[in-house]
DNA sequence: AATGAATGAGAATTCATTCAT
DNA sequence: GATGAATGAATTCTCATTCAT
C-alpha cells in the first residue's frame, strides 16, 4: 500500500521508494529539530535522512512545509492521546495526564517548543487540528469542572498555554539540572487548575484577569 | 568614575569614551533583542548604537558575550526588584508582585525569553548573580511561608523557573490574541503556589516530584 | 504514417504513441517557453505536456535539442508564411505582410526572440531551414527590387536581420507601452527597405557599410 | 578624494580601500554583464573582481541593485554622447552619429541588450534619467525635423526603440558572421526616419499605426 | 517504453568575525 | 582606539539531467 502525501491539502499516492524516502526525511526532520530546533538547516535534515538537499525539497516545497509536516505528526498524536484521556474514569486523571504525556514530548522535543513561537506553526493548514485541539481541551475541562475536580474559571484554551509554559523548561541550560525537572513544574500548574486553590482575589491581583475572556 | 569592564571575568577599568560606547551598544543591542530576538544582527546593533562593528567586537569577544553582558544587566534589574519586592508589607504580595513585573518584561522582550533558551546562559559568569537571585527568591519564598501565603513544599528556584514558563507566552503566533494574556496564565501559576491547592498527592501522580529536591 | 524523429542529424520513425508523445512535447514547450521565455524549467514543459519528465528526455536529448525542434516548428511555419507572401499579387505587399506576421509572432512569442540569442539557435541541424529561408527572403527581396518596390542595396538576409530588429520589441518593461508598439517600428523600417528613401551617402556615414556584402 | 555610493539616491563617500573595490566591482561587473550577459552569477563577477561574493553584496544589496547600478553608468555615458551630437553643426550627422555610436555599444555588450528586456531595468532609481535620455532624444528629433532631414511624425521615443532593436543584433549565434553587421542595418533604420521614404500609407498598412502617438 | 524520483552542481544572499586604515 | 571593509562558511532553494521502477 502506498504513502501518502498529504503536505498541501490534497492527498496523492506516493511511489514506493518516494515513500520510504519521505519517510526517512519527516523521521530525520523529527529528529533534527528536536535535537538542534527549527533553526538546524535542511541539509543537516537531508543528511540524516540519507537522502540530497534536493529530494527534501522536491518532498516539501519549503523549509517551512516541511516543519508545518512535522508538527501535523505531533499534533495528530497529540490528539490521539487526548482522546485517551477523555476515556479516562476519573476526570482529574485525564487532565493530568494529558498535560503530563504532551509537556514530556514537549520538553523531550526541541522542535516543538520552538515551533510555539514560530509563525510557520501558525500555518492555515494546521487550522483544522487546532480546532480539533481546542475542542478536546475544552471537554476534558468541563469534564473536570462537571466532577468538581477543576476550578470553573478555565477553559479549554488555558490548558494549550500552560501547555506551552510547561513544555519551554525543556533544555534551560543549568548545568546539573535534572532532565525531569519539567514534572515538579507542572506539578505546580496542576495545582493551580484544582477548585481548591481558587484565590478569593484582591482587587488590582493579575490573577483577577483569569476572570476575562481569554481572547481569540 | 571609570566604568567597568566585566565581560571576562577580569575587571578593568575603560577611558571614558570606551564607557560611554559600551554602554551605548548594550542599551542598543537591549532594544534589538528585545524587538527582533537574539537573531538580530551584531550589524543592526551597532548601528543603532552609532558605533562601528568592529567597535562592538573590541568590546565584546563574540555576540554570545554581548547577549551575556545584556542578561546580567537585566539580572541586575531583576535584582532590584526583588529586593524591593522583599520589602513590601504584605509577604504574598512580595511573591506576587515578584513575578508579576518580572513576567512582564520577559512578554514585553523578545530577546530574554530567547536568552533563556539559548546556552549562553549558562555562561560561569552569570552564577554569581544566579546565586544572588536564587537567595533572594528564597527569602520571598521563606517569608510567604513563615506568613503562611505559600504552600510548604516550594522552594526558591521554583520562583525562577515559574518565571521562566510564564514569560515564554509572549509571542506567541496566534492571530487575534490580547497582549496581556499571560497574566492569566501568570494568575493560575500563582494559585498553585499558595497553600489551599496544595494536592494531596496520590502516588504516582506527576505532582508527586513535588517533594524531590529540584536538582542543581 | 509515423512521425519522425529528426532532432539529431538521424531520422527514425517513431511508434505512434511516442510520436503523439513528441509532439505534444513540441506544443507545451513552444507555449511554455512562449509565456515564460527560454527560462522556463523542463519540468514545467513536461507538466503541461502532461508527460513524465524522463519521457521529455528520452525524446530530446537535452532542454537545447528541445528548444532547437521549436525553432525548427517555428521556422517551418515561417516558410509557410514566406511562401503565402511570395503569391500575393502586389510585391511589396508581400515583403510587407511577411514581416508583419513574423514580427507579430516574434513578439507575441517570449520564446522566439530569446532563441533568437541563444547559442542553440546556431544548431547545424537548422542549417537547411535556415539556407531555405534565406533563399525564400532572397526572392522576396528581388522581386521587390524587379518591381522597383524594394531598394537595390539589400538582399535577402537584411529581411532576417530586421525581423530579429522588430521582434526583440516584444516585452519591453516599460510600464504602459501598447502591446502593438513593435508596428510602428516595423513601419520605420519598412521605410528604410523602399527605394525613395536610400541615402545618397557621404563618405563614412554609418549607412555607408550597406554597400558591403552582408557576410556569412 | 573618496568615491562616491549612489546605488541608492542617496550619496555616500566612501573609505578609499572600499572605493577602489566597488570601482573593481563595477568593472568586472560591466565585464562579465557584457560576455555572458545578466544571467551571470555574482560569483564570476567578484572572482573577476578578485573579492569576496560578499564584498558584492556589501556594496550592492542584490545582484538587481548592481545591474542596476551599471545601467545608470552606460546612461550616463549615453547621456554624454547624446549631448555632443547635440552640438553637431549638421543635425542629420547628429541623429546619425547617436544612433552609431550606442549601438556599437549595445552590440560589444550582451548585458546592456539584456538590460532592455530585464525587469530590474524599469527600476525607479533610473527614472530620471531615462526622463533626460527621453528630452535628449526628442531634442536630437527636433532639431533634425527643423532642418528637414527628419520625418515629421517621428518623436525621440522612437529612437531608444529603434536603438533597442540595433542593439540587439548584437550577438546573434550566426556563425560566421561580420562583427560589425549591425552598421549596415543601423544605415537601414536611419533610411528609414529621413523624410524622403516616408510612406504615402495605404489603409491598413502597418506604417500607418506611425501617426498614433507611441504610448507610455 | 514511460514515469516519477533522485541528485550534484549551482544560485543568491546573510552573518559573525577579522583586517586594514 | 575606532571604524568601515572584507570574507569564509552557511543557508535556502532551483534545475537540467540521470536512475530505478
Amino acid at each position: 500500500m502506498a504513502a501518502i502525501e498529504d503536505t498541501a491539502l490534497a492527498t496523492v499516492a506516493l511511489r514506493a521508494d518516494a515513500a520510504r524516502n519521505r519517510a526517512r526525511i519527516v523521521e530525520a526532520a523529527a529528529e533534527v529539530f528536536a535535537e538542534r530546533g527549527l533553526d538546524a538547516s535542511t541539509a543537516e535534515v537531508a543528511d540524516r535522512a540519507g537522502v540530497g538537499e534536493a529530494t527534501l525539497y522536491r518532498r516539501f516545497p519549503s523549509k517551512d512545509a516541511l516543519i508545518t509536516a512535522i508538527i501535523a505528526t505531533k499534533m495528530e498524536e497529540a490528539l490521539a492521546i487526548g482522546e485517551a484521556c477523555l476515556r479516562e474514569p476519573d476526570p482529574w486523571r485525564g487532565v493530568e495526564r494529558f498535560l503530563f504525556e504532551l509537556a514530556e514530548r514537549a520538553n523531550r522535543d526541541q522542535g516543538v517548543s520552538d515551533a510555539a513561537k514560530d509563525s510557520c506553526a501558525a500555518s492555515a493548514e494546521l487550522m483544522p487540528m487546532r480546532k480539533q485541539m481546542l475542542e478536546l481541551c475544552g471537554e476534558l475541562v468541563r469534564r473536570g469542572q462537571r466532577a468538581g475536580v477543576v476550578r470553573d474559571d478555565v477553559v479549554g484554551q488555558d490548558l494549550i498555554f500552560l501547555l506551552a509554559a510547561a513544555g519551554s523548561l525543556g533544555k534551560l541550560p543549568f548545568p546539573g539540572l535534572r532532565e525531569d525537572l519539567w514534572q515538579r513544574y507542572l506539578g505546580l500548574l496542576l495545582d493551580g487548575l484544582r477548585p481548591e486553590g481558587a484565590t478569593k482575589l484582591k482587587p488590582g491581583a493579575p490573577a483577577r484577569r483569569l476572570i476575562e475572556s481569554p481572547g481569540e
